[in-house]
DNA sequence: ACCCTGAACATTGTATACAGCATGGAGTAG
DNA sequence: CTACTCCATGCTGTATACAATGTTCAGGGT
């Protein structure tokens, strides 16, 4: 328990949440996997109280779905989830980059550059997890720009869920990564300009673009429903 | 305690945060409102454990802040959220009527005149309470039939902070309910014709010209943040 | 052979006990 | 008079004990 203690210090729950909710976009937690609360607790050390809450912040994400007194799943990739999702995240995003455009945080929108850098060179190194994790900072980044904490609430949820079949997808089509990058540097073009209209359109065209591009594949890997 | 059970029957933590949100969105629980666990727990008769799960849920949908170990509050009702909601509220209601016009569900589509009468006769009656139930109801059957689970998941959270800035306009200038009356009766008639489109900027003029029409009164009564 | 019943077990849901941080006020030094 | 410290108190966070329900499998009846 101390060496959890360790890993786990801040807040207990938010932590676990965010360790188990990186074994479930990554795959390592298979879709509808079950998950006891006594497991998880032995686990990582700690007792059924915070893993109760931890899972109804999963709960709150998509992650995993509940069933009163019948327990909790790793929540399946069907491809009616997965157009719901791009269908959600279409407007929400290109929302989020048009006001990320109009901000005037210079010192925040230097950031993306970098960002931008990262995400190519993991791309050229074939590297699929170092792709992630600047795709996920460059999201973060245009959260912050566009101060709408209500927005950056939604598209927490959402954007969680897209990348278990980005992750999913790409990890078997390695190719659709380019799209992606591509699409981000002529958004953050648009968010760098201070241009909120292109940043939006920009937007929606890459989201649906992924979104055409990945479904043939998602759809000859997963349940409809 | 068994006088709670009966009205606590199901699922104690969901069921409390149904009572506890109407409580925040009427206005009796007033904004800022310090929540102890332990109060809420005497009021239902109930311990703390359930009632930190609803407490939980309530924070999940942003009618209550929590900062750890220092406690929970009523969320306060800003200038600035009640944008930011709004914002958001624009493109996603939009494509939930969108899809709700697409439906084939019949029978589920009948029950919309019905329920647009209810909201023009508590309308006249000038009965805000009234008004706001069969406004509900009509958002309820529109999610149903948008069979996108996600995006109700999204509009879930949305729709109950939007309903305690409408209900706390509505109750110091109910003139504004007009709007909202004359409003849904165009984008019913777009759903029930199946015009997907129509539908969706119907909803996108109503929300703004929602937005927009009790923005003043807002600024008024209401701190920036 | 199949279905129905029931009891043991596994797991969730709730209550309570305890630990530990945060806040507020009294008291004292400057 | 002000500011700072320290302690008492209240509350949250976690652990554990107990209750209740869902599931599973064995056994008997049809």
């Amino acid at each position: 328990m101390d060496v959890a203690r360790t890993r786990l210090s801040l807040v207990i729950p938010e932590e676990l949440a965010r360790l188990l909710q990186e074994e479930i976009i990554s795959g390592r937690l298979a879709p509808t996997t079950r998950l006891t609360e006594e497991e998880v607790a032995q686990a990582y050390g700690v007792s059924r109280s915070p893993v109760r809450e931890a899972l109804r912040l999963l709960e709150r994400d998509g992650l995993v779905l509940k069933a009163p007194r019948r327990g909790i799943w790793v929540a399946p990739l069907t491809l009616k989830d997965f157009d719901e999702v791009y269908a959600c995240r279409i407007p929400l995003e290109a929302l989020a980059a048009a006001e990320a455009a109009a901000s005037t945080d210079v010192a925040l929108k230097d950031e993306l550059p970098a960002i931008l850098a990262a995400m190519r060179a993991a791309h050229g190194d074939g590297d699929v997890q170092r792709f992630f994790d600047a795709d996920v900072r460059g999201s973060t980044v245009i959260y912050r720009l566009c101060g709408n904490v209500t927005l950056r609430r939604l598209l927490a949820g959402l954007e969680k869920q897209a990348l278990r079949y980005r992750y999913f997808i790409y990890a078997r089509a390695p190719g659709a990564v380019r799209l992606s990058v591509e699409g981000t540097a002529t958004i953050y073009a648009a968010i760098l300009a201070g241009d909120a209209l292109r940043a939006k359109a920009e937007t929606e065209a890459l989201i649906g673009a992924i979104w055409r591009d990945i479904r043939p594949a998602m759809a000859a890997e997963i349940p409809a429903e």
